[in-house]
Formats: structure tokens, sequence, C-alpha cells
DNA sequence: TATGTTTGGTGACTTGGTCACAGACGCGCG
DNA sequence: CGCGCGTCTGTGACCAAGTCACCAAACATA
């Protein structure tokens, strides 16, 4: 029930505050690959992600696909409020990544508790700084990054330290928002270079190191 | 000194919060062309416009620029409290684009304010979701409109329904996130097909509709 | 008028996106 | 097993966009 204790930013919460978010909030569990907000879905909670990852994306009319930030453990999808609050068009779409724990609290009690808590004000608007700069880094890569070095930094990112991915080149192109042939393109050019080899489906980063030195070729 | 009363979302706030709001922020008018917050330059206040506009802007290491989004009167650069709050590196810049009138809300007010009266609130997250909004709709053209396309909605857009857009090919392209001479050679093709006719650092508009006609094209 | 700066035009080249299609692999089913 | 069928990947041709180098016209002002 004490699952304020484990977020960073609502630990040290004011007792009467967080007995009122505890109690008024629910706590659901659900599984990989489920649509959890999209275009005609309201959704009326703020959500917490406990355990898991929900990918944020956006889909153009065309099927042109671009991951747009990660809600990571003891994140908060604030987009849900703000969209919800300002009645406008949602152009995004959050997809569970993985099987998610996470808590959901109404509406009634997130406006509650900002009123009630600095603690929480403080939770609610560091998630928006997060996500405003997440989006602005996003930007400045898509205008301004060259495609080959994208690439090598989400591969990274995606392999979190272990040696490969297990992604296709189709998932790639959506993370990136570009198309597969040019991932496919790339991708033997890294290998090309020994960077990388490749099966269907899985990527092994061979040199970590020298994708890294290009990743960091600004 | 009543401007609240002129802002859509603050006009029917609560009087007790209102006379606190008005009594500590401080009133404020500064010329074109400053650079009001950016990159180094700590923000301690949420501003509000009143009249003019502010243009928020990201500029490259390579020196490359692209427009973000504008604060128009009634409007707040919540950017500067959430960035503030995050102690995030501040990765873009205001410029005033025109004389601004603008209040400063001390962070102080700011956070007395959003305990002290939920229309403060509402105007708050409504800012947000707005700008995020921005930033979606941004992130889709960047990453999947034809710059054709994109430059015809700019003159339309910048024009405001007069005739004519007094601007250079070089701050096209910073609005646009682009290269000059991309700018120089498609307004070349928009001239051929009788859509504008062009002098130094002025476009006319001979056929808004079939401008319209063109960035309608999705 | 002379001179330097800003603005715009152009060609050659590289990178990235689109389209059409073909081969390779995995999997179920007769 | 052999056969289809859907998914994944590779490839060539072409177009759109960004980069680089350079030039010419318009303007500012001394």
């Amino acid at each position: 029930m004490s699952w304020a204790s484990e977020i960073e930013g609502l630990n040290r919460i004011e007792p009467g505050a967080r007995a009122t978010l505890e109690r008024d909030s629910r706590r659901v569990t659900v599984p990989a690959g489920t649509v959890v907000f999209g275009p005609g879905a309201q959704a009326d909670n703020l959500i917490v992600v406990l355990r898991g990852a929900v990918r944020v994306q956006h889909v153009s009319e065309s099927g042109r696909q671009i991951v747009l930030y990660r809600v990571n453990p003891g994140e908060t999808c604030i987009m849900t409020t703000a969209c919800l609050m300002a009645h406008e068009a949602y152009s995004a779409e959050g997809v569970t990544e993985t099987e998610v724990d996470a808590v959901m609290v109404p509406r009634r009690t997130f406006d509650t508790m900002i009123g009630l808590s600095s603690d929480f004000r403080t939770f609610v608007f560091d998630a928006y700084a997060q996500r405003m700069t997440d989006l602005f880094l996003l930007i400045e890569d898509v205008a301004f990054q060259r495609m080959d070095i994208r690439l090598a930094q989400k591969l990274l990112e995606l392999s979190k330290g272990a040696g490969s991915v297990g992604t296709t080149h189709q998932q790639l192109a959506a993370e990136l928002g570009t198309a597969r042939e040019v991932i496919s393109r790339l991708l033997q050019e890294f290998r090309r270079r020994g960077l990388i080899t490749s099966a269907r489906g899985e990527i092994v980063l061979n040199d970590a190191a020298g994708l890294r030195n290009l990743a960091a070729t600004d």
C-alpha cells in the first residue's frame, strides 16, 4: 500500500497529504502491449509507474511513427492530465512495453493534492520539466542530427549495457521516426565497419566503444 | 494595475488570490530584440505577456536555429518555471519580437498562488498543455512533413492575413530549422508557379489561396 | 563615389526518404 | 515432408533536403 515511499520526490511528502494520496488512488497491473492512453481514450487519472515502462509515441496519418519518450519507474505520465485539462485532441499514444505496475490517481485527488502539498507540486512540476526537456532534445535531434549518429545512440540506449538488442529494422525506424530502408542501409554500413553483427530481429554490438565514439561525434 | 482581468483564465480568479497576485507581481516593458531568458540566465519569475510577443527558439552548436513556439498576449512562458525547478540546462532562449508589456510573478508568489487558487492552477496547467501540444505538432512537422508545405504554412501564418511578409530567407530558414539555400530554392519554385513575388527582405503573397491549397496537402 | 556588409542565387555533391520488388526465413498445415 | 503465407531484410532507381563553395546584386554609409 505504501507505494509513495518508493518514489523519489514523493517519499518525503507531508504525512497528511500522503495518507490522502494513498487512500484515494488505486494500484493496477497491466500486461505488456496495452494501449494505456491514446486518441479518443479519455484519461481521467494521473498515472505513476512503479515497475516496467510505458512508451509514448506519435503515429502520423501516413503510418510513420516516432517515439517521444518513455515513462520509467518512479515517473509519471503527466501528459494525460495536461491534455485532459486543455481538452485538446490527443496526438500521442502510450503503450506498455513490459508488464507494468502503476498507480492511478483520480483527477479529483490530483487537484486536491496540488493544493495540499508543496512536495507534490514540486513532483508534478519536475515531471513537466523533464518531459519538456526530453521533447526539446528530441526536436534538436530530429531537426539537426545525422541519422547514423542517432542510430548509434539508440542502439547503445536500447542495449542498456548488454551486448545485443532484440529489435527489427522496422522497430528501430519507428523509434527514430525514419523509414525501414534507411535503417537497413545504415546497419549494413555499421556491419561493414565491424561495429555490429546482425541476424533476423537481433543486433549484436561487437564494438560498443566504436559505436560510442560514433555517437559522440556531434 | 488590474491586469489579471484582461487575461483569459485569470479574469474570474478568486478575489483574495487575485489581490495577492497583483500586489506581489511587477509590470515591465521590454524593448524589441531583448533576450528575456536563455542559457545561463536564471529566470526567477513566471512571465505573463500582456502585449507583444516573445519568440522561443533553439540554437544548436552548429549555429542552426529553429523556432519552438511564440508566447502571445494572455499567455505565459511556463518553461521558465519548469526548467528552473528541474535545474536542467536551459537549451532554449526567448527573444522579444516587438516591444513587450509583461508581468513578472516571483517564484515565491507563484508557489503561493498554486496552493491558493484552483483557477490559477487551471491557468498554469492549461499553459503547460498548450506548449506540450505545440511541441508535439512541431515534432510531427519536422519529422514527417515536406519542406515546401511547411514553408507555405509558415508564410501564411507570418502574413496574418496581410498580403506580404517582411522576412529574409535566412529568417525563414531559422523559423523552420532548415538551411537558407533550401528556402531560396523553394521560394524560387513558388515564384515560378506564380504563388508569390519577392524582393530583398519582402515576400508578396500573390496567390494566398494557392498557398493554402498547397499547405493543406498533408 | 568607394567600400564593406547583407541578401539572394547557383552548381556539385552527400544524406535521407519513397517506391517497387525480390529473396530469405519461420511456421503452420495438408 | 513440401507447400503456402506472412514477416523480415536487401537493393536499385529516383526524388527531396542539407552542405559546401562561390558569386552577384542590393544596400549602407563613410
